[in-house]
DNA sequence: TTGTACGCGTTATCAT
DNA sequence: ATGATAACGCGTACAA
């Protein structure tokens, strides 16, 4: 509605010239004190704020990071966006999140609306965007990459050892005593959901344990996929003193589930979740899950980011999962 | 690192002017077919990208729209997000969210980092903005309020009727024939909080039940509230047959110390929350909660706010509030 | 110490 | 049908 007020408004205003004020306005040195005050009190009075997008033509750098989530809605990615968002202020960057969906074709799209943006570097989490794509991206400007694995641009990954968080969850169960334990794995053209379910198998294989398809139901990563597991298991009869959820919405699923069926956690049967979502610490019962860093990851990301875009080499800080043992597992009585 | 694509570029490697391109990448109709293809080829294999900077320049449009939002990870600003996101993909418009974590400074920054960006329009969540700015806001650009009732911006307001929604719980609670219903409000500054506590009180003094102000526990909107308030209600040897929350993140709180506390839900304390979060549904039991429509509402948000954009007058669509009744609530024996 | 003038990439108004 | 050119708001090399 009303026009943004400019440096020529201040400089006229003022009585000055637009590089007068230009220059206070980047605190350079060589100005009269008398003349600056008088320049300042315009602008304070005037409401003046900088146009980012001319600063961004003149200087070449538009001081904006590009954010590619899949789902700005899903606990998992806020988390990590949350960590970001904390990473970039207060530096004079601005992040910018856009959803991909974990469609490339969204992705791509979105992708395209952030360099017309003109960001100076770019953020993705997950998705499916083809690996060359993202090595030319990583030609364009500094590069992170959370959840993805990219041969040939490894110093972009940001990865967490997700083979290894799942071990330690199916290691939990059988030093629990656990024999019979049934995943609950992820989408199967999602890495992390492969690696878990690796993990689940390595841990069962060590254990001398032999690996039975019956007990494993590849869900969606959303409460319903627990929900219809459990319903397969049960009702097929199929027998199982644990689950491994390959993330915790899915183990709320499936918690819901055992209680529609009577089946009681921890005493009948023992769950373990993927992600450690806030919301975890205060389902009921409070439930084990193996925790990822997300928000650290989030704050890690934009550092590393940060540091390359001032041309600095840097290495990304390796992150490391952890098990939080809560109430939902406990020995099984053979 | 390496140098975007301009159309000076394409023009030359096309042997073209750059109004030719320009008016072909706006497609104007008057060029030739066979350089206009040529054109074409060349701009898909540079992979050029238009700046949108030098776009909002000239045309003074930036087609960005700002949403300032209270926290990011927040369930339910997420779920709003989400619809505002919906609502502008496919339309050119682009958001951009940030942060102001209810604290009125942090807001302040934040629209003044929007309005650098040259954001076309503004959507605030929420918030501490005096209303004075609001106005002040609303004379730059079009501006949509969601969550605030401010005098003289009625037309910017989207507006749940909070104390409706609370009545209905409270009544629900009522006919279902409790007496002793237990409070947990929210942060008293914020005015959705106070509304809740007033329809709680409008129930009850309809139906003839004394204000008991023990059976008030002021929580802060999370999980570890609701965990106080009910220690706090017990320890304190306080009788209620039925809570009702202020929103669901409190709720779930109060229903984890109820089950460490071996009291069941329903069959001891029946128990309401507000927002009917995605997870209520999968909580346990699945939780009864006032349902506000979050993700519609970020879409009207978008809607509204983009034919005001273009110089369109619309009214604000009305959101109305309905109870979801699951199962932690029942009849109340005498 | 301060002002003038050019260029960033694009669109739009003129000529041609 | 196409090409030169003036803006848009800002930073900065250069001139004064």
């Amino acid at each position: 509605m009303t026009r943004n007020v400019t440096i020529k408004d201040i400089a006229r205003e003022a009585g000055v010239s637009i590089s007068t004020v230009s220059r206070i306005l980047n605190n350079a040195p060589l100005v009269r004190g008398e003349k600056r005050q008088k320049v300042l009190d315009v602008i304070e009075q005037m409401g003046y704020e900088p146009n980012a997008s001319a600063q961004g033509l003149v200087r070449g750098r538009s001081m904006t990071v590009g954010v590619l989530t899949q789902d700005i809605a899903s606990p998992f990615y806020s988390e990590v966006s949350r960590g970001i968002d904390v990473g970039f202020s207060g530096t004079g960057y601005q992040p910018i999140f856009v959803n991909g969906h974990w469609e490339a074709q969204d992705e791509a799209s979105a992708v395209a609306a952030l360099i017309r943006r003109q960001v100076d570097g770019l953020i993705i989490l997950g998705g499916r965007l083809p690996e060359q794509q993202l090595h030319a991206l990583s030609e364009r400007f500094p590069l992170i990459l959370i959840g993805r694995d990219v041969p040939g641009l490894e110093h972009c990954c940001l990865r967490v050892d997700d083979l290894e968080g799942a071990y330690l969850a199916t290691r939990h169960l059988l030093d629990l005593g656990h024999r019979r334990i049934a995943h609950l794995a992820g989408i199967a053209s999602h890495k992390d959901a492969m690696e878990r379910f690796e993990g689940y198998r390595k841990a069962l294989s060590e254990a001398g344990i032999p690996f039975d398809p019956e007990l494993v139901y590849e869900g969606e990563f959303n409460e319903p996929s627990g929900i219809l597991a459990v319903e397969r298991w049960v009702s097929s009869g199929i027998h199982f003193s644990a689950i491994f959820a390959a993330n915790d919405q899915m183990a709320y699923g499936a918690r819901l589930a055992l209680y529609r069926r009577g089946i009681r956690v921890p005493e009948d049967v023992s769950l373990v979740g993927y992600d450690d979502l806030p919301a975890s610490r205060f389902a009921l019962p409070p439930m084990t899950s193996v925790h990822q860093p997300l928000f650290e990851m989030g704050e890690i990301a934009a550092q590393t980011l940060l540091t390359r875009l001032q041309n600095n080499e840097s290495e990304m800080s390796p992150v490391s999962v952890t098990l939080m043992v809560r109430e939902s597992t406990r020995y099984h009585r053979r």
